[in-house]
DNA sequence: TCCTCCTGGTTGACATGTCAATCATAAGAG
DNA sequence: CTCTTATGATTGACATGTCAACCAGGAGGA
């Protein structure tokens, strides 16, 4: 990628970019978490289970699957519904066809905050997000961010001193 | 700020545009502390307390001046400070000026440790971010980046029904 | 002095995340 | 059929964050 030869650490200007690049995604995660939790009650983490849950056939998924969609581990996704459950937002089955497994659906209740949380949702990430924002910028954050992605994914695990 | 009349929701384009940018964040959030604590040990929080006091005249800070310096709450900030405490990484003196204060002091094995985390921090942050990126985008990070913050900022705390 | 209010900081309760260990069942080898 | 291994999912221990309550000491006025 960058080839300015031996330099072992960023510029000041690559340092610069990188905190204000962490710093703003961090801001924008905690307003918008703050802002759906005042106009919904549902956190971001609620809002992707419930999210996978309403777009499933029969509202329900085994607990991998669901993992899988929304890109969670196992372990997380299990906490999490732990909790989800104890707010009676989500009901966990046992699953006939594999007696390890379980099917997670979504409850009357759950389904009717998901409403809720919807409008809330857009309303948030219109108002914070997508208004700072004209066409090109948008389209620009779509693509830098999708090549970060491409490079955390491809470089990520490898934590090897890189010179 | 944006006029297209009487839209809520965001469109498919702009919700892409959110969806990238907020996973990328959060995949490249994870990227980072993952390799600073293999290669270091050190967390990012460690790490942004650990410079300020570096920083810092006498290597050590009111307990309510570094939580500006880094931009934490209190609370966050003294809990941190216990756990890093009970790693021997700082200490903490009562302040004779004040006596409800306390100042924040680095220790030996603070400091020590601190240099070994600032290479491996600039590693991991060049080969994780700056080298995706050439300078045009990085350019282009650091202005929306700032953009972003600048509208959270004046917006985020006004929660209100905004059409 | 005494009373009230402000301020620096800590605490407890809880939500969220990560990691390694565990448990039960399924699947495959013999 | 039994033993070993793989898989689906949960658990426990801990790090990290947020919020509201608290506590102790300073500051100012009567």
């Amino acid at each position: 990628m960058t080839t300015s030869g031996t330099r072992k650490t960023p510029t000041s200007t690559e340092l610069a970019a990188w905190r204000e690049y962490i710093e703003a995604a961090e801001e924008m995660r905690r307003a918008v978490s703050s802002a759906m939790q005042d106009q919904s009650g549902v956190s971001s983490g609620d809002y992707s289970v419930l999210l996978a849950l309403s777009e499933a056939d029969g509202h329900r998924l085994r607990s991998s699957a669901l993992a899988d969609d929304i890109g969670w581990e196992r372990s997380r996704l299990s906490h999490h519904l732990g909790r989800m459950e104890k707010r009676g937002l989500v009901a966990r089955d046992r699953c006939g066809e594999d007696n390890r497994g379980a099917w997670i659906a979504i409850t009357a209740e759950g389904s009717s905050l998901f409403r809720t949380a919807s409008a809330a949702h857009f309303r948030v990430i219109r108002r914070l997000f997508v208004d700072a924002l004209d066409d090109g910028e948008l389209e620009g954050v779509r693509a830098v961010s999708a090549a970060l992605r491409r490079h955390v994914r491809s470089t990520g695990g490898n934590a090897s001193q890189d010179d």
